[in-house]
DNA sequence: GTCCCTTTGAAGAAC
DNA sequence: GTTCTTCAAAGGGAC
């Protein structure tokens, strides 16, 4: 297998959606001897929406560190290039980027279903198509590194993990190990060098993840906050049982990531980015449009009431698109608090009232009556209320747990 | 080269 | 306990 990767195309995973996917670790499951697949060996690993590899949407992380020959836009493969910083050339020379807590990962044990899974059904138009055989046993899919992978000479501490990039991208790989004694060298180096553990991603990103490209496809749009808002909207319009599986999935991925680094902590990767953001954010004092301001301005209940159409907004979107005034606002047992004249009941903030395209509605007025720019969406079942009974979040504890704990 | 946009969810900080 | 902020992914666009 090493062999084999080391004789890759470089380029062969050039441009590729799911250049996330660390199949260049993996033997194809359909192959009876384990060898590398056709489809990982020289065909782009992503087929445009329809052709998808059976296992791309189920390895929801990048393979940055996998595959030497990646050349994504945002991966360190291009540090390497750009600052001519040494990659290891072969799986086996890559040190181990996260040393294993005390039982490391042989005391991980997701499921094996991942590898025996059959072939991943894709539709050949739509979106809402099955997951459930993939996802169910992608549940267990990790982006860390599997058992199974270890078998081929992949030493278990050898493996790059593809949450760890290195910090701002100018660094190379190190060790990351709490535990482990530093190594003697300048202090400001190797701060430098301290690799970002990224943060697990959460039920929705692996579904952004898995259904980019397909959207892609579908839609002819490139920008990704559009591609995003049309997910978003996919997201609401799935079922709970859809849903649930990207749930679970992310939990596993939680839970791998704590075993894998236990003294990890979401704060650790706190102001690596979006500095002007935060900068612009501390000035918000003056915006109008606070969620304070906003209960201020209407004589609404700071503690309990809600001055946005969703709860979920941090600012009053009504605000924010020139009405001067909040939508609907509710009290926290769903009452109408100097409701607009016929207030429709699913525009109120009741998340579980509220129609996905009200929550996609982009703020920016400029936008806000534009058209789902994906013809595909035009097809889609209401997002929520009673045409879709059961749909989610009447009982999705994942999904609204801590917006629903306080009504 | 860096940040913004845009989405949802998780986690931490702040109150 | 509640609210707010940050960061995960993605890549075109703006600066």
């Amino acid at each position: 297998m090493d062999d084999g990767m080391k004789h890759q195309d470089p380029g062969m995973y050039k441009g590729s959606a799911y250049s996330g996917y660390p199949f260049l670790m993996l033997s194809d499951p359909y192959l009876p001897n384990g060898s590398m697949s056709p489809l990982s060996n020289k065909v782009p690993v992503v087929q445009p929406s329809h052709g998808v590899h059976p296992l791309t949407p189920l390895i929801p992380y990048s393979n940055e560190h996998f595959s030497h020959g990646s050349h994504s836009p945002h991966l360190p493969a291009d540090i390497n290039q750009k600052q001519g910083v040494h990659r290891p050339s072969q799986t086996s020379d890559i040190p181990g980027f996260y040393p294993l807590p005390p039982g490391g990962v042989g005391q991980i044990t997701p499921s094996m279903g991942w590898q025996s899974q059959s072939v991943y059904p894709l539709p050949s138009c739509g979106f809402r198509q099955p997951y459930s055989s993939a996802l169910s046993a992608g549940a267990s899919f990790s982006r860390f590194t599997h058992p199974l992978m270890l078998g081929s000479g992949m030493h278990t501490t050898g493996i790059p993990h593809p949450a760890i990039v290195p910090h701002s991208g100018k660094q190379e790989m190190e060790h990351y190990d709490r535990n482990m004694k530093p190594q003697p060298e300048p202090k400001r180096e190797k701060e430098a060098k301290k690799p970002t553990i990224k943060k697990p991603l959460n039920a929705f990103m692996l579904y952004m993840k898995e259904m980019r490209a397909k959207v892609i496809a579908e839609c002819t749009l490139k920008e990704s906050a559009a591609i995003n808002q049309i997910l978003g909207r996919r997201w609401h319009a799935l079922s709970r049982e859809e849903q649930a599986k990207y749930y679970e999935l992310a939990r596993k991925e939680r839970q791998l990531h704590m075993q894998l680094y236990p003294g990890w902590s979401a704060r650790d990767n706190y102001g690596k980015k979006k500095r002007r953001t935060r900068e612009k954010q501390q000035d918000s004092s003056s915006d109008p449009a606070s969620p304070k301001k906003c209960r201020a301005r209407f004589g609404l209940n700071q503690q309990t009431d809600w001055c946005g159409p969703c709860r979920r907004k941090k600012k009053c979107i009504r605000y924010l698109q020139g009405e001067g005034r909040c939508a609907s606002p509710v009290s926290s047992d769903g009452s109408a608090i100097d409701s607009p004249p016929s207030p429709p009941d699913a525009l109120r903030c009741i998340p579980s009232a509220f129609p996905s395209e009200q929550l996609a509605a982009p703020a920016d007025p400029a936008h806000r009556d534009q058209p789902d720019p994906c013809p595909v969406s035009a097809h889609l079942p209401p997002a929520s209320g009673p045409s879709r009974p059961g749909a989610r979040r009447s009982s999705a504890p994942p999904a609204y747990s801590r917006a629903s704990s306080g009504t």
